[in-house]
RNA sequence: GGGUGUGUAGCUCAGCGGUAUGAGCACUACGUUGACAUCGUAGGGGUCACAAGUUCGAUCCUUGUCACACCCACCA
């Protein structure tokens, strides 16, 4: 027995826990039908549930769950990634709060203690994707920093190493001074600022009262100055060049060189030439072979190459001001629009730093990457991603991957005593490596550098299936089926797994990528912490169970664009549910069950053929939507055919049925409901797969589990069947709305007269009396010849017209009123086919089709127009 | 500066070269029947941003304009 109301929570964790334990989400390996595979972003194992994820998790689900059904292999790989920066914060934050920081423990003690916190508070995420009804092979649960990802990691970048294309060199990288750690491009965020222009001169050397005048946002990197650079094509500055410049408070002498970087039209002209802070100064410095001067430490205070050792930035910069008005060679101080580049993680102002670093050599790796996606072995849905992704890689750098963190994967690679680089898989093969070098046996010491955490993301495609072994799963699932990611990732992760992947696969990791948007608040905002407007998951999942909110995202999805939050929607999709539970409370009510052997093309009652077709189109439009990923179209298919088929028309065709004593078209009406109360939760289990299992299991004995229940496929669909119930439902739809019209209470039982029928229309008729009767509400309905009486209202219904008589006098002016508007509707369509149709080249050009649609919709029109005429003129001269 | 996308009902958005039966929510009126008020029935509401072009025909294609959003680059 079903309970009365339909109550999410009594069941959807115990579903869940049930699929676990009965290995449901495991691949079925003997299957003869193609594989089916995706790899789960790893969330980041500090991570917790967020809408993103919730849409992101759904979409892969009902992909996942859909091609289950159809007896694919299925595999969802799932796992989390050890999330380098953002770990080593939490961690060193709880750290903090006992007063410890992790050089008090040592890099030993700390990663170990990385490691207990992931074993004890790490991967909240994965309880809660369960909630959401993921179903992961969770058997399968990785971890980026695993010992097999490990090693597939020391492979690749050995075989990167030894191909030269990852390589160490000096350069200028972004500085993350809170971290004390090189980041990448992509972990740089700009920011607007209104910022200040500081205006100041230079002696010029040997030249008493003559100066060079500059212009810069930072005056303190002055130090660091090692030439001034004005064009050539200058005309008022170019005899300058050659001459030297005296760098004031450290009175230094450097160059005044020519360099067309210096733009005649902004600041002064003159630019100030700091290569080792600045990347456009380094391609100067470069050029011109200046000396690199570094001014900072790893902290972003100044060091010992500035009169201003151990103070930030910040109060250099003062100070720097405050010596240069003392000397009488600052000018003016005025306000500056500018961009300052933060830590997208720490937030902290990014420090150009000439180090030591290690990186990849993307521009190489790229090549690959974009020829399979031009040449379509990779596609991207919505293609136009494609562009964002071509854009990328076409300029893209060369990527910083070394870290100078704690967690994360140490670099395979040792120094000999001379500095000699020895990249092996482990620590012997790399000691046999230098004792072959050197002749000897010597002592080695690991490079401590750790990786960019999205270096191991890049091989989640494969390392995830067992590579670098040959694995059956590898085999099987790679290259994956699809990636579901959004927008955001393009760069950070699919780029990347596409160049690692095809460097080391020579196939592409996943064929499709699928992009979806961000989810917004309710007013369209992007959700943020700040801002304090993100919506829990979690909590709305409690509110309104999981399967609401799936839904919601499902019928949210249209092809990549963002998504806002509301409440109001999920609640509908809640009480979509609610609606379908009651359905089946009412099937159980009615002794209605699939019956065992039952074929569906057998029916005979028309209402029965009918929703048997109804369900079989609404089952092809849902497959044909998700297999072009068009999730809202597959939603609102499921939802339509739910709400407006089955419960608003069906359920209360067959009433009448149920209620009457023909015993056979019981039985069969009976057998029917069960047959498309089946098909509705195969159908709708992708999106909704609690509510759909738990009304499965209830409603009958079954030998399949729903989850495991076969998608119908390939099936015909009995388009006749279809006509003779949607003439009726339009008739009840006619002569409801004529109530209505006349203010009829609902309560009363009417007779209704149709006039002018032809003969196949009688027919219905005669047919369908009961069930309209029941639906309109009437005493009963037929045929009518005879004349039309004062005290009938009328409504024009295809060929025929409705009466409608009614006891007493009525009230004509609202029917009158309606018809005049009928009239000037038709009328204003009547202008429009006869303007096409008048057209000359129009019936000789448009497709003969076209135009014989057009004349019978002008035929039908004029037909109609004289009917509703006429039953306005008996109005009138009444 | 370069690029991408979006402007359709009060709101959030679907959709399509052939009259917008658009969807959900909101709104109005009425609620009868034994699945359901987390509901039912009926109804109101749109010159599909603007302009030009292509076409027999444009909300849909092209170009331009305006507005908005986002991405990339950029601290003189």
């Amino acid at each position: 027995m079903l309970e009365k109301n339909y109550n999410p929570k009594d069941f959807e964790e115990q579903i869940y826990a049930q699929w676990e334990k009965d290995g449901d989400f495991k691949p079925d390996m003997r299957s003869d039908k193609d594989a089916f595979a995706i790899v789960i972003p790893p969330p980041n194992v500090t991570g917790v549930l967020h809408m993103g994820h919730a849409l992101d998790d759904t979409l892969q689900d009902i992909l996942i769950r859909y091609n289950r059904m159809l007896g694919k292999k299925v595999l969802w790989q799932p796992g989390m990634d050890h999330a380098g920066i953002a770990t080593q914060m939490v961690v060193e934050r709880n750290l903090a709060k006992e007063g410890i920081t992790r050089h008090d423990l040592g890099r030993e003690k700390f990663i170990e203690t990385v490691w207990k916190w992931k074993e004890q508070s790490g991967g909240t995420i994965c309880k809660q994707l369960r909630r959401l009804g993921a179903s992961c092979d969770w058997s399968r649960e990785r971890f980026t920093m695993d010992e097999g990802l490990s090693r597939a990691v020391r492979k690749i970048f050995v075989n990167l190493y030894k191909d030269g294309l990852i390589y160490k060199a000096k350069k200028l990288v972004n500085w993350d001074s809170k971290f004390m750690t090189a980041v990448s491009d992509l972990e740089v965020v700009q920011k607007e600022t209104v910022g200040k222009m500081y205006y100041y001169k230079y002696p010029i050397e040997g030249e008493e009262g003559q100066f060079i005048h500059i212009a810069t946002t930072r005056p303190e990197t002055m130090f660091g100055d090692t030439a001034v650079a004005v064009s050539k094509e200058n005309e008022k500055l170019k005899h300058l060049i050659g001459k030297k410049a005296i760098i004031p408070i450290i009175n230094r002498a450097i160059p005044i060189i020519g360099d067309e970087h210096a733009d005649p039209e902004k600041g002064t002209g003159a630019v100030k030439i700091t290569p080792a802070h600045d990347f456009n100064d380094f391609e100067v410095g470069k050029r011109h072979n200046l000396p690199m001067i570094n001014i900072l430490n790893e902290d972003a205070t100044l060091n010992e190459n500035t009169p201003f050792e151990g103070m930030d930035t910040q109060t250099a910069r003062q100070k720097t001001i405050e010596k240069m008005t003392e000397l009488g060679l600052m000018e003016k101080i005025e306000d500056h629009p500018m961009v300052i580049p933060y830590g997208d993680r720490s937030g902290v102002v990014i420090e150009p730093l000439m180090t030591d670093q290690w990186f990849v050599d993307a521009p190489t790796l790229a090549k690959e990457a974009i020829r399979v996606v031009e040449e379509g072995e990779m596609k991207f849905v919505p293609t136009t991603y494609e562009k964002t992704y071509f854009e990328w890689m076409r300029n893209i750098q060369p990527w910083c991957i070394s870290r100078q963190l704690w967690w994360g994967h140490q670099m395979p690679i040792w120094y000999g005593p001379d500095g000699t680089i020895f990249c092996e898989e482990n620590e012997e093969e790399a000691q046999i490596a230098a004792n072959k070098h050197y002749g000897k046996n010597v002592e080695l010491t690991r490079e401590t550098d750790v990786l960019d955490t999205w270096f191991s993301s890049g091989l989640w495609a494969f390392s995830t299936m067992g590579w670098p072994d040959k694995t059956e799963f590898l085999d099987t699932f790679y290259p994956t089926s699809v990636l579901v990611t959004g927008f955001d990732i393009i760069f950070f992760w699919v780029a990347r797994m596409m160049m690692m992947s095809m460097y080391m696969m020579k196939k592409v990791p996943f064929k499709t990528c699928y992009i979806h948007g961000l989810v917004r608040d309710e007013q369209g905002r992007k959700m943020s912490k700040s801002k304090g407007n993100t919506v829990d998951p979690m909590e709305t999942i409690e509110t309104y169970g999981a399967d609401a909110l799936r839904f919601f995202m499902a019928a949210m999805e249209t092809q990549g664009r963002d998504i806002n939050m509301s409440e109001n929607r999920i609640a509908g999709y809640r009480n979509f549910a609610t609606k379908l539970w009651n359905a089946s409370r009412f099937g159980e009510m009615n002794s209605c069950a699939p019956v065992k052997g039952f074929d569906e093309t057998s029916v005979s009652h028309p209402v029965n053929k009918w929703i048997v077709a109804k369900a079989k189109e609404a089952t092809r439009a849902v497959t044909a939507n998700l297999n072009n990923y068009r999730f809202s179209d597959a939603a609102n298919d499921v939802y339509q055919f739910i709400w407006g088929g089955f419960c608003d028309w069906y359920i209360e065709m067959i009433k009448p049925i149920l209620y009457g004593e023909d015993e056979n078209a019981k039985a069969e009406t009976r057998a029917t409901f069960g047959w498309v109360l089946d098909r509705i939760l195969v159908i709708l289990h992708p999106f909704m797969p609690f509510i759909t299992t738990e009304l499965w299991n209830n409603t009958a004995e079954r030998s399949t589990k729903l989850i495991h229940a076969a998608w119908p496929q390939n099936e015909n669909i009995d388009t006749k069947a279809l006509n003779d119930i949607d003439w009726t439902i339009d008739l009840i739809s006619a002569i409801r709305s004529l109530r209505a019209e006349m203010n009829l209470p609902a309560g009363a039982k009417l007779t209704v007269y149709m006039k002018g029928a032809e003969e196949k229309s009688q027919q219905h008729l005669r047919d369908f009396a009961t069930i309209i009767c029941s639906l309109a509400r009437l005493e009963k309905i037929e045929a009518y010849n005879g004349e039309i009486t004062p005290d009938m209202a009328q409504a024009v219904f295809k060929e025929a017209v409705i009466l409608l008589p009614l006891k007493g006098i009525v009230d004509f002016s609202a029917e009158k009123e309606r018809l005049r508007k009928e009239l000037e509707a038709l009328e204003k369509n009547l202008e429009g086919y006869a303007r096409k149709l008048g057209n000359p080249s129009f019936v000789e050009r448009a497709p003969a089709a076209v135009v014989e649609e057009e004349k019978r919709r002008q035929a039908e029109a004029l037909d109609k127009k004289a009917k509703t005429e006429e039953a306005l003129a008996r109005i009138v001269n009444l």
